[in-house]
DNA sequence: GTGAAAGCGCTAACAA
DNA sequence: TTGTTAGCGCTTTCAC
């Protein structure tokens, strides 16, 4: 059994023939613009109905010159913590600006210019980015060709909604130093523009607590790299008895590694995430993890967009959301 | 400090005047048409970027009446299982094809035509769409306006790519009574067209081994609904010792509501999920899953687009995939 | 309340 | 190898 498709789209002049109006009435009863009779608008669109006419966006914009739609770019959909943003994204667009183009990174490790040209080349109105590993520079670049939102960094002179690293770190490593532990590592990224905050800070409180820090860097930002870089750094000498990682995914890589070490969580390691993914509050997981809300930031990044798109004008936002650390059943008191 | 955007973006035409040719050759320079000589072609690629042109995708597919996009209709993205489909379809899609839109459904519980509206309007040539929750008469009727690849389910007429639910389902009752449960229930999902076979298989493999189904739908497809539906299953009297769940979703609620009532898994409780997702894979989750191999089932879905869209006319594709039981601590012999 | 005509940025015959 | 011309489906003055 196959189903013919029709032949030709039914376009705006098909409708307007079939009801006996111009194109152009057919085009302001779309759009509701005023101007057209009750009647006329009703026989529009049951003539558009009988047609199976579409209205075509792409079509529209063009003709236009606006726009409409905005370009969503995600670093990673394995992350809870993108899908998280998208969703608060959704909860902040009305439903007319929700013509989302989403945009997907091909690679978690890098830059990645592919998926901003299609962004760019679907001539979306704003680019709400979600996470950007591209030099602060470029994205500046990019910003002028169409304005962007940068989720969860900081660029300077571009709108950006993130956490507070620095205080989220804080709070990840001072509980660590509270517990008693001295021998904290931290598994960081890769160290792109504007990914290095948790970082510096874990090694400015490790240095003002009078300890050294020991910060390995995971290839990029997945699970599987985390699990790598933290079976390295278990094996090693003076094995830390705590890890802070940059995000959850590190901190379900260093999980699995230690277990397959026959180190036990949190009896021989310590361990705090960052994020507090759905899979960190789980039973069996109970991760200690900072909480960087991810769904606010992306309702705020969703409002930020359409200011912007309101008032291309407008002073550059920069929102910074303070993070929280949520402590679970990972961390300890140090055993020595 | 901001930054001053381009008042009116260059265009082909911009491009021209400025090489001194005409538009036509600067189209077939972008576009790697023969016919233009590398001496032109290189003028043009330097003032185009001295313009900072950028090529319009969407006034090309209008003027080409070339339906290059292809869609992407993901019903849940918080699904781990939704993102393994989309890494799929991207390994299968050729870098030309990968002007990829992607559209999350708003409703994880029911139909959504929104979603399905925008992918229309933007006019995709394609809509590879993981999972539908329409009747079955409803996404023939929008394969009719658009060629459809429906990705976990089996819709008649419409190029389908699916796993055999029926003996993914077997796989998993069969391992529970041959563990020697009795009392074995299913935590189905909201019954929609084609998303009744799991359902279904439990409740004949149960009533063929002589014993009791007993299933209780979720009002949607998360982890959430299936706590609480599992909190009211786990309450109610004779409680069973194994449930088998539509999804790993699912099977994840089921252990919350469990724990939460003091029930250990697998001692009180043996569980089954489907997916097999990265969570169930977890040390301290050590999910029995049914792996429905969702990366796989992209890759196909990909490679039937392609089929599709090169050839209109091509029998309908119908592509089933075996499931595999992956057995791991969730599940163990009945106490009783 | 309605329509005619021009044009958005691009591609695609067809000429030259 | 290059240019000319005519649209794609829609919006948008501006006139009726």
């Amino acid at each position: 059994m196959t189903f013919q498709r029709q032949q030709r789209p039914a376009t705006q002049a098909d409708v307007a023939r079939e009801v006996g109006v111009s194109r152009t009435l057919v085009s302001f009863a779309f759009r509701g613009t005023s101007g057209v009779s009750d009647e006329t608008r009703l026989a529009i669109f049951d003539a558009a109905k009988r047609l199976g006419y579409r209205h075509n966006a792409a079509a529209a914009a063009l003709a236009s010159k606006q726009r409409t739609a905005v370009g969503l770019y995600l670093l990673d959909l394995r992350n809870e913590v993108f899908s998280d943003v998208l969703n608060g994204v959704r909860l902040a667009l009305p439903q007319a600006r929700n013509r989302l183009i989403l945009s997907v990174s091909r690679s978690i490790g890098g830059e990645d210019q592919g998926a901003l040209d299609s962004l760019i080349e679907a001539r979306v109105g704003i680019i709400i980015a979600a996470t950007l590993l591209d030099p602060d520079e470029r994205v500046r670049e990019l910003a002028q060709m169409v304005p962007v939102v940068s989720v969860t960094r900081r660029v300077e002179g571009v709108d950006s909604v993130y956490p507070d690293d620095h205080a989220g770190a804080r709070a990840a490593v001072e509980h660590l130093l509270g517990l008693g532990h001295t021998r904290i590592a931290h598994l960081a990224g890769p160290q792109f523009d504007g990914h290095t905050v948790r970082r510096e800070a874990y090694e400015q409180i490790m240095r003002s607590a009078g300890l050294t820090p020991q910060t390995v860097a995971a290839s990029d930002f997945t699970h599987e790299a985390g699990e790598r870089a933290a079976a390295e750094l278990l094996a090693g000498p003076d094995r830390p008895t705590a890890v802070f990682t940059h995000n959850d995914q590190f901190a379900l890589g260093v999980r699995e590694a230690a277990y397959a070490m026959g180190l036990t969580i949190p009896g021989d390691l310590s361990l705090v995430g960052y994020d507090d993914s759905p899979t960190a509050r789980l039973h069996g997981i109970d991760l200690t993890s900072v909480d960087l809300h991810a769904v606010e930031l992306g309702k705020i990044a969703g409002s930020v967009a359409l200011e912007r798109l309101n008032d291309p004008g407008a002073p550059i936002a920069d929102r910074c959301i303070t993070p929280q650390l949520v402590v679970r059943r990972s961390t300890a008191p140090s055993a020595s």
